[in-house]
DNA sequence: TTGAAAACATGAAATTTATCATATTTTTGC
DNA sequence: GCAAAAATATGATAAATTTCATGTTTTCAA
């Protein structure tokens, strides 16, 4: 039977330093550790649903989750990811409209729960908090601006190359330059909005131009020079 | 010889009260005005350019503007578009990165432009207007995300039809059912991530079709309903 | 451990979309 | 008003990508 894992703190969890939460004074972490909750997920748990309304916003302990859509003909479209010391649900919540999207883990994930009368209370209080929220919602804008570009414009193969770069950034390399999270071809696909196949036959294509190597679900960077040229990037 | 327009004035702007600025009280409009400056643009000027910095926001007081990248092969995309009471440039102000975009003219326009200085204050004194920031921010990020979905999976005809409708939402249709925006088949093309020889071909069929009717560059929504199934939304 | 389901893989065919070539029309500067 | 340039239009072809069919491998639960 699986150990159930323990209930993080504020005060003490490991991830704060790197979060929207960094500088926040302590008698406020205290306010927060009182009034969230906690959720331990499985691999592949779904968060929250796109559509629905959202009380608070989620905190990532530990983890891995995807954002995504569900697009007119059913396809998932993965928007996003968030790891550990990453909050999501804070779009919807202060747009105060329902979720854009769906949040599942890609790994066993532990979450936290802050109730959103909180986190209106320290935006109201902490002007550092509030111009924290500006700033990565402005920068997750111009991310997202790029993604529209490459989407509208670069051909498949260009988009997976960059992807798996993106990847190495978000995740980043083990001693090994393995990207430390698993995707499978089809969510990979669903980054990338192409087929299934075509992601199979590109990851193909990358191992025999020795640009990446892989095993399973696991992907080596070999060549990030020669993939950043792949997904013709140039800055 | 063409008369200048005159210089406007925050507080008679007839644009606040449907703008961020809506809330915000009559000293503070002063301080706006005062702080200000204004420019004047012939159709098709570039307001600013992607990758510089920014030391302000643009406020629109009349006109019609688009955002847009350029794509790695040179080719522009539009990311969104601008109107009168809209603002543009928050993005890189407020994430304090270079501007991740470009905005030009369509038509004609007076665009005040208003100092960082003066936004920071505003930003520092006004949670109401702070908590404006928030909410336009992310709700053009949820906009984003729909965007990212529908050109990773629609095809191009679906992609066309729903931006017809959205320029129809943006820019309003006349008494006679065009739409107020006058865009060559290119910037249409520019939008969806099409070839502009798709777009005129698509743009015939429409017409064909009975959806649209087409003179130059004057759209008329013949049949939104149509275009609503022909875009691929049931929502 | 095993059987079913899911994921991965690959070839062939079909489809979508872009590109190229070439007219025609419209706009624009002189 | 006119010549040049730009935009629009259309057909033919090419290229990219998806879909379909089918087989193999891996995963997972009973």
């Amino acid at each position: 039977m699986k150990k159930k894992p323990e209930m993080p703190h504020c005060e003490t969890c490991g991830s704060r330093d790197k979060s929207v939460f960094c500088g926040i004074a302590s008698g406020e972490i205290k306010d927060i550790d009182a009034s969230k909750g906690c959720n331990f997920y499985d691999k592949g748990q779904v968060i929250f649903h796109e559509g629905n309304r959202i009380s608070g916003i989620y905190c990532i302990n530990k983890g891995k989750i995807k954002i995504y859509q569900i697009g007119s003909e059913g396809k998932e479209q993965i928007i996003r990811f968030a790891k550990e010391g990453d909050i999501i649900g804070y779009r919807a919540l202060l747009s105060e409209e329902p979720l854009s999207a769906s949040a599942a883990t890609l790994e066993e994930s532990t979450v936290c729960f802050i109730p959103k009368s909180q986190i209106f209370k320290i935006l109201q209080d902490n002007p550092n908090f509030n111009f924290k929220m500006l700033k990565l919602l402005s920068h997750e804008l111009g991310e997202a601006a790029r993604v529209i570009t490459d989407l509208a414009q670069k051909p498949v193969r260009e988009r997976l190359a960059e992807s798996l770069l993106l990847l190495k950034d978000t995740f980043e390399l083990d001693d090994d330059k393995n990207i430390q999270i698993k995707l499978s071809r089809e969510e990979l696909a669903n980054i990338i909005g192409t087929a299934t196949e075509s992601v199979i036959r590109l990851l193909s294509e990358f191992k025999k131009d020795k640009l990446i190597d892989v095993d399973g679900r696991n992907i080596k960077l070999l060549n990030i020079p020669g993939l950043t040229r792949t997904a013709n990037i140039f800055d």
